[in-house]
DNA sequence: GTGAAAGCGCTAACAG
DNA sequence: CTGTTAGCGCTTTCAC
């Protein structure tokens, strides 16, 4: 191998092999015939030059890139950042690269993202969608026939595309579940949704609950839980925040100064499982003796406190190689409807929440071994 | 805009329009000269198809794909992820896209992470190298003629290349700076290194720093501010810890369990920081009575604790804003050494960290002003 | 101002 | 088995 010039190219290896470019494409291409003298002069030629195939000139062929695209809210956040390493390790795996976008849930920055992303041919775009009412850069995109997954969520319009996401309902399902088996019967549920507990029940009732937010969906799996105990909701006991840990710990405490008989909190998102748990620090409460409480997401810290934080957690990683997996199925042409995938889950109870009363009788070692079901991967 | 095919071409505009691909590739591309009429004509039968450019067919011709690739450990990292997000914005600014892998600081993947960007035809690299002592992955590369940033580290071989980071030693100087201005006097280390103070003194002295590894610049960084007050530094003070939580939580423990008389203790790393501060709750140690502590990184949990931990804090986003910027301009053409970026560590002074005795004037109010500084973002 | 033609690096018929 | 040839979609001289 010597020193190369800035581009080598398939010509330069059959000139240095004393062959014909075509000679010199199928041996580096490996298909086609091939005697083997030429097989030899050609492959010693392309090392020596430092020979690299032109992906570009491949991909202009062949019309795939192998490359998808990534369009997420923010990579850096510990959810999608997860995600995204199990969608680029599990892509790289079925030999595919990953182009990623940030789009702060800006519907403008989603657009000119799945523009970018088109002209530059990827074979299909795997896409955390901001919610909108006319999802239409998505809906052109995948009109044309490219590939395209939805990841973590889905909206009216988007529902003949494939998702891949986490049960949300289920989530907070479990978590609350868990809480009233240890006897708690007033449970506060720290939510962004903004709907009210009528609402939700009736969305419940009459709509697909995966065309709502996932904020929604799981406060709907808090109300089942409720309703499976024989238990009634009431907006009361649902503490309204916004996406940040300030609004959440401001919410919170804002609930807790308040009068209430709450022995036991959920909280829907890992953003407002900080805030609340911000909430208890300041309020300088203890868990879990003036408070049960089970968090969203396992988080570093969730285990670095004392005492750890019980979650319900999403398999982060393993959602994102979901998501890679399903839209290169996508890419080889399988259909949209084979390609949904739901994943549960699991609950982590730690030390954070306890039986309300001495008496009961389920102790967190119950949830602990809780197998996953419904769990595809 | 009506349905459109798989792909539209500058052809199938330049029928619709009736006039020539040149014609239509002028109007396009927005350089050349052209009618008014014609331009009329060709813009709405663009519209009218859907066309967009293949970005492969213009990277054909220009050499210029407009994409460049990063490649670190692991983009789940609260490190990385951090720094991607500042690079993938700072380069979508720029028209870049951006292509990532991880490497799990396997030179393998590394080295198979470089070819498929080179053949990809990237723009430029940004990467986080693997320690190893032959980086020829990355040297060849580089020999090529492909632009290359080095983030966060450097290492012999690797010298030539421009380097975009924060200043390990300084950041570590500065944690420890503090904690002796607070009159602590007894200061453990929890480090990566597995280096010795003496080796440690004996590089500081004699190479450059840039070349060694962030933990050992950190740990020389905690060198420095004892030596700048006089003191000796001492290898029993030195915690020597494998990279994860749970290696730095064992040998934290190891140490405490031991005969020791520090007052205060400095991590040098975000996991490292996690395994201490775990070590300390699960020793029931009360911060900042029973030690004094400054961790590695702002961390979502180090403002959920109580008392809140102090840490010294890299500016991740900032970091990849700069990579991305710095990477950019190599791609323009710039001379690596005009490439260099150091950036600083910021102290955050919290509550896990007092003065050792009632008497120590400096208060957390004189860290917490403490401007930036040698900083050039 | 406009069209014809060449070519970026590669693959894939197609003759020889 | 091997070489010639024709594009993939676009830009860019170069005549007209």
């Amino acid at each position: 191998m010597v020193s190369r010039s800035a581009s080598v190219t398939i010509i330069d290896v059959a000139r240095e092999a004393g062959v014909s470019k075509s000679a010199a494409a199928r041996v580096l291409a490996r298909n086609g015939s091939a005697s083997a003298a030429t097989r030899e002069r050609v492959l010693a030629a392309a090392a020596k030059l430092g020979y690299r195939p032109n992906q570009l000139a491949k991909a202009m062929k062949s019309g795939s890139t192998r490359t998808i695209g990534v369009i997420v809210p923010d990579v850096a956040s510990s959810f999608f950042s997860a995600v995204l390493r199990g969608l680029t390790d599990s892509a790289r795996a079925a030999g595919f690269e990953v182009l990623v976008s940030n789009t702060d849930n800006d519907p403008d920055i989603e657009a000119s993202s799945i523009d970018l992303l088109a002209e530059k041919r990827v074979d299909g775009i795997v896409i955390a969608p901001v919610f909108q009412d006319e999802p239409s850069a998505i809906l052109d995109i995948a009109d044309e026939g490219l590939p395209v997954v939805l990841l973590d969520r889905c909206m009216p319009r988007l529902e003949h595309l494939p998702l891949v996401c986490v049960d949300h309902a289920d989530a907070s399902r479990q978590a609350t579940a868990a809480l009233l088996k240890l006897g708690h019967r007033r449970i506060a549920l720290i939510t962004e949704t903004t709907r009210t507990v009528p609402e939700l029940q009736q969305l419940a009732r009459e709509s697909d609950l995966s065309l709502l937010r996932p904020s929604a969906q799981r406060a709907i799996g808090y109300l089942r839980a409720l309703a499976d105990a024989g238990l009634n909701a009431e907006d009361a006991l649902l503490v309204r925040s916004g996406y940040s840990v300030e609004s959440a710990a401001g919410a919170m405490i804002g609930f807790l100064d308040g009068e209430h008989d709450v022995t036991a909190a959920h909280a829907t998102d890992a953003v407002l499982t900080s805030g609340a748990y911000r909430a208890f620090s300041a309020k300088g409460m203890r868990l879990p003796d003036d408070l049960s409480f089970v968090g969203f997401d396992d988080q570093d810290w969730t285990t670095l406190v004392r005492p750890a934080v019980s979650v319900v957690d999403q398999p982060r990683q393993r959602l994102g190689a979901a998501a890679a997996t399903a839209l290169i199925a996508a890419i080889r042409g399988n259909r949209p409807e084979e390609l949904n995938v739901r994943l549960n889950a699991s609950l982590l109870m730690r030390e954070s929440a306890v039986a309300a009363h001495p008496g009961v009788k389920a102790g967190a070692e119950e949830f602990r071994a809780r197998p996953l079901v419904q769990d595809r991967w």
